[in-house]
DNA sequence: TCGGTATGAATGAACG
DNA sequence: CGTTCATTCATACCGA
């Protein structure tokens, strides 16, 4: 990582009176913290990438049931209908580009618009304008009501000891399924630059989430 | 970042000189250095996230569903173990009255009435509007179909805490693995780009239901 | 420990 | 549009 080249107008902090050089400064402690945090950073990476490596791992080997895309009419033994599907499930791609469009765009997309997106959505998987209709519609209203509760709030009760204990555990604990949070969660988690809070996930004491997208009222 | 609030009992680096205070410094160029080295980790941290989110909602569209996680160190009441888990689960009590609130009050849970009751039920253990109102909408949802497969064998068993009365509801739903198709496919999905022409074969030949009444235009 | 069942949660579709 | 229904996924829990 190179920053350094940015080093020099940093300078800036540093003042000289009576002979005597002063500069904006960070004790070892300081230093210490933000190294905790830097840890604490590299060991979500190192859990991400971990997770990643089982969400892939778990796709190929017991990527099992997954019938997604309206199977084929055929059907096998049995001589039963197990027929398509009656719901509409958006692909991985799908989605994505739907969260997308629904994110940086205007709220409710027109007829033309959404004859589009179908038309672009259609390259990735089977969709008709009614589904993406129908996703539009729920996603808006459900995303009225949705919130997140961002637990570990700072809460800097003690003064100046932020007790900044990163447990920073090897993966030993059983790993399996931890820090599989919501996603909410985790734009939280880079929202917020205190990385005390996640430390709070890292540590096993998360804390609740809830809220998803119904009452109203 | 706030270590201001740290700064108070860092100073035992200090040391004093002839009068001069010296202080084992770490100047603002490095300080940024490191907060840069930490919003690289975060930077990298997001895209893993990003990536996680693309990986679970593959698996979505293969079966899999994402999860959330809420947690509660407390309920007990329930005889349950405490352990956190993802899933609430009603205690006895909480159950009766929500079993209680639905024979009645039937019908519709209206939101207002979600909180009183969540409100009451909180007093019996860790509830969230949310999950009473998913209570009930399962609870209508499974009241109502009741689909009789299976001969309701002698199911009077009366255990020690049978405070709970237990509907008559036994909605056999008889996993008949259908749609379990070979997801070699699902797989090649996300590695091949051109799966459009697969889709197709698959795809092709039913339509999903669609009309609707939305269409203006 | 494993397999099946009960049920909380997520979400596409539909209704008023 | 907001609310509700229906279906499905995922997991807690139970019995062998």
């Amino acid at each position: 990582m190179e920053w350094d080249q940015q080093q020099e107008n940093q300078l800036q902090n540093q003042r000289e009176e009576n002979g005597v050089m002063y500069v904006k400064v960070m004790t070892d402690e300081q230093l210490e913290t933000l190294r905790k945090q830097i840890a604490v950073y590299a060991s979500i990476c190192e859990q991400l990438v971990e997770m990643h490596k089982n969400l892939t791992a778990h796709q190929d080997l017991t990527g099992g049931r997954l019938e997604n895309l309206y199977c084929d009419p055929l059907m096998t033994s049995g001589g039963h209908k197990i027929s398509a599907r009656q719901r509409w499930t958006p692909t991985a791609v799908q989605l994505q580009i739907l969260e997308r469009i629904f994110e940086e765009g205007s709220g409710t997309p027109s007829k033309q618009k959404i004859k589009e997106i179908t038309s672009e959505l259609s390259q990735h998987g089977q969709i008709s304008e009614t589904n993406v209709y129908n996703w539009f519609q729920n996603r808006r209203a459900r995303s009225k009501r949705k919130q997140v509760v961002v637990a570990a709030s700072s809460n800097n009760k003690n003064g100046a000891e932020s007790e900044v204990e990163i447990e920073v555990e090897s993966p030993k604990t059983k790993p399996e399924n931890l820090l599989l949070l919501p996603q909410a969660q985790q734009d939280a988690c880079f929202q917020n630059p205190d990385i005390t809070s996640q430390l709070h996930f890292l540590g096993g004491s998360y804390h609740i989430y809830d809220q998803h997208a119904w009452q109203g009222e």
